[in-house]
DNA sequence: CTGTTAGCGCTTTCAC
DNA sequence: GTGAAAGCGCTAACAG
């Protein structure tokens, strides 16, 4: 490996020298600086960033952690936090922690011992907080992305999940539907939680009886068991809902997935809407009623926002940024039911 | 920040003793070790991974340089390819390219400058190659996935595009069809060249007339123009295609969208078949008929075969390893063509 | 404008 | 079984 002292002793300069023109910094005469460069370029020599890093305490590298990249609004999010990161000439290294605590605590250690200068968060959920703190006591900046954590100094990237809610539920209320049922993830995190209380208040300002074996839970997982969805599918026709909320895209394929093989139709005989988009599938077929959220600017926002910090240009109060769903109306709602 | 010197005035040893408990090397008395593992966890003591990549030369970092992580077959993956490197200890560093061979020389110096261990990648094109020699020179080792390079020494795993071609076109002839129209990629990539040569070949072998005029080319980007699929789309219905092969998931949609927007029916009057699937997607509604491939094992074997090379367990030889497509048959490709 | 001297936090090597 | 000295490749701080 080629190394500063290989390009000097060339270029018949100091090491120092070397260093100054691969950074750019301090004054240099056009001709040694060319000299050195042509050398440089000579020998293909690229700094070796472990050596810096050492030096200047900061390594360009900044970690997104989500869930589950296979997750379509997370791929997204990965997207505009790979994009943002790039451009500001950070590298980003991807974690996956399926929802699991301590796969999260596992990557956070792994991170902090690499030195990542800032790091861009979805929390598995409440217990994140001792990550969370950990990451504060080893002074790595990062914000937090999608899921809300009370109580901890950090930037914000949050979607509105009550707004989110209430559109979706306000859409099937318009439409006539009085029995609607909703599949939720664990309330330990808070979309799962914000959604269920959304659901919960929807209903009742519009005087409408909320029916607890209506409210089922289930993980927010791709595989595994889906017991709630179960046993809203085997409910005997005249218990059914006549619609159904899930609180994400995941659970909303699982339940019609689920629905068909009992061959009851969607949207004709139970309407099903969800939060997060399908984007590439809706272009194919627009068939589900969602609450879609800006997934790549969750990304690129909150990534920008830990730069910002990163490099010491953010204002010292931590910010929140409210990302606004929006509603889009497709077949899986079906149709104003006929009295 | 705390370092091995704090952990051993504290535990009153050596600091070269720290490092032997941190790194579980040479002999240390059960004592000893019990107290400075004490002191570590104390101290919330964790390893600064540069000062340790600067001796060992080892950063246990990986990248994945795939062209886009929206794409999901990539999205799959990378799933595989984090999954594999923190199961084997390693962090991963995702680039996108977006088919942009600038973007990946960038990527790759970057790369170069973190010392990353390994790097997997399915590289932009045969222009590629200037990038790989870069990383060989640099002593780092490589697996190519997916899109092939030749004359390149380093591991790949790469699919069957000769076969999942033979397979989708197969099958559509089987149905009756006699004009069959391709949309394929640049030829500066391996999988559309042999996506290409396979349409030809596979044509022939049935004796079926190869017009030049459905042959069109397009990109393998998401966004942009895409004008190879509009003169398809435009043409008289006389002259159209009854069956058109998209040579991957994107194209196909962007394909079936266009002909849904001229009001031209799939499959109905147009079947369409496409390499990769669209696996959540087709949970929803089972569509596209495709030559499906284990997108999760490129990463993951792909992962797999660089850490063996980087950790200097491989054998001498370098290894491909080839990964079979599967024809799944659903409606997109309509029913016996009836004379 | 350029060079010298330390030292970043750790491991390697060689003593003891 | 443990420690001291040197050095990985680079930059900060100072000197000239």
């Amino acid at each position: 490996m080629t190394t500063i002292y290989d390009i000097a002793k060339k270029a018949d300069v100091s090491p120092m020298t070397v260093s100054r023109v691969i950074n750019n910094k301090g004054n240099i005469s056009e001709k040694t600086r060319k000299k050195v460069e042509a050398v440089i370029k000579e020998l293909n020599y690229i700094p070796n960033s472990a050596a810096q890093s050492l030096n200047i305490k900061k390594t360009k590298l900044l970690s997104l952690i989500i869930t589950d990249i296979t997750n379509p609004f997370f791929t997204k999010v990965a997207r505009g936090a790979t994009d943002k990161a790039n451009q500001m000439g950070y590298q980003l290294i991807l974690c996956n922690t399926d929802e699991n605590h301590e796969k999260e605590s596992d990557y956070i250690n792994a991170l902090i011992s690499k030195r990542v200068d800032g790091v861009i968060i979805a929390p598995t959920g409440d217990p994140s907080i001792k990550n969370l703190k950990k990451l504060i006591k080893n002074r790595i900046p990062f914000t937090l992305i999608d899921r809300q954590i009370e109580d901890v100094s950090c930037d914000r990237v949050l979607g509105d999940n009550y707004e989110g809610t209430k559109l979706l539920l306000q859409h099937l209320i318009d439409y006539g539907h009085q029995r609607i049922a909703m599949v939720h993830g664990p309330l330990t995190i808070s979309t799962s939680k914000e959604r269920y209380q959304a659901y919960i208040e929807t209903l009742k300002i519009n005087d409408l009886n909320i029916d607890s074996s209506f409210l089922v839970q289930t993980h927010y997982k791709q595989e595994k068991q889906w017991n709630g969805i179960d046993y809203l599918v085997n409910l005997p026709s005249a218990d059914r809902p006549t619609a159904i909320f899930a609180a994400n895209n995941f659970i909303a394929i699982k339940l019609i997935k689920s629905l068909r093989e009992k061959r009851i139709k969607v949207p004709e005989e139970i309407a099903v809407v969800c939060f997060d988009d399908l984007e590439l599938f809706s272009d194919l077929d627009p068939f589900l009623t969602v609450s879609s959220q800006p997934a790549y600017d969750f990304g690129y926002i909150g990534t920008q926002l830990v730069i910002e910090r990163v490099e010491d240009v953010s204002p010292t109060d931590y910010r929140t940024i409210n990302l606004k769903p929006e509603l889009v109306i497709r077949k899986s709602s079906g149709t104003p039911i006929k009295e």
